[in-house]
Order: C-alpha cells, then sequence, then structure tokens
DNA sequence: TTGTAGACTGCCGTCGACA
DNA sequence: ATGTCGACGGCAGTCTACA
C-alpha cells in the first residue's frame, strides 16, 4: 500500500477514536477541511510542518502517526 | 527549535552514524545532492515521500526519524 | 458531515555550476 | 565532501461552492 494511503488511513482512524470530525481537526490543526478529507483519501503528499500540525491537534506525538 | 531544524539535524546524525556521505545518501534515496543538504540545514519542509525515502536510504523505520 | 471540483499562489524538488 | 546559487516545472495548500 502506498504511504499516502497508509498515512491518511492512520489519520482518520486517530481522529474517529477521538471523535473529531474533519472541520473540527481542521480548525485544531489551522488547515482547511477539504484538504484534510483530501489527506484521508490518501491522494496527498503532506509536507513536515502539516504532519506536525496535524499530530499537535490530535494531541499525540509525531511518531505516532508512523506506527504500524 | 524549529521542526524543520530538528529533523535536518536528526537526518545528519543518522547519516553520520552510518558514516556514508551526502552524496551517497542522494543516491541512496533518489534525491539530488545539494536538496539532501538544505535538508540537514534545517530550511527545507519535506513531504511525506522524500521523509519515507530517506528513511528507507537510512536502513531505518520513518518512526525512528522523529525520535527524540 | 464528507467528497469533490476549479482556480490560485507559493514553494518543493531538480539540475548545473562554482566555491 | 559540503554549501549555495538561479532557473524551472509541478504540486502543496487555500478558498468557494455544490452534491
Amino acid at each position: 500500500m502506498d504511504i499516502k494511503e497508509e498515512f491518511g488511513k492512520r489519520l482518520a482512524q486517530m481522529r474517529k477514536e477521538r471523535k473529531i470530525s474533519q472541520e473540527q481537526l481542521a480548525e485544531l490543526s489551522g488547515l482547511n477541511r477539504p484538504y484534510i478529507s483530501g489527506i484521508e483519501q490518501g491522494k496527498r503528499n503532506v509536507s513536515l510542518e502539516v504532519i506536525v500540525s496535524l499530530a499537535k491537534a490530535l494531541g499525540i506525538k509525531t511518531k505516532e502517526l508512523f506506527e504500524e
């Protein structure tokens, strides 16, 4: 499986565990909602800064987004 | 410290531990050498795919590039 | 609530060259 | 062996809008 897909699935999983919407995650991370959607679909090659923003918004460490 | 700097220092550290040059890391990762230099200087906001390429080139897991 | 589309700006990543 | 520059194409990330 493609790394973008893996990352997207992992992100969606962590978001749902916290029971927040894409809209809320967008606000917390400072990103826009359609972009979050694209990331979760595995369509986006996100940058280091975005990865860190998402981890912070989820209240986890960056490395946790890369655990299997 | 900025996340780009942190990542760059971590990358340089892992590369030196393996005693390979930026030139060799560039070849192994499929990236170009001046770009590797910029990353290690903390000047570049690298993408997910580049992060994974670098980890593979170093023979480590992606998450290891985010451990403190 | 989520997926998708289009238009836009800025920067990622490439490459050749020089210190 | 490494840092830096300049030029370039392509895509990251934004925003509005509609299903």
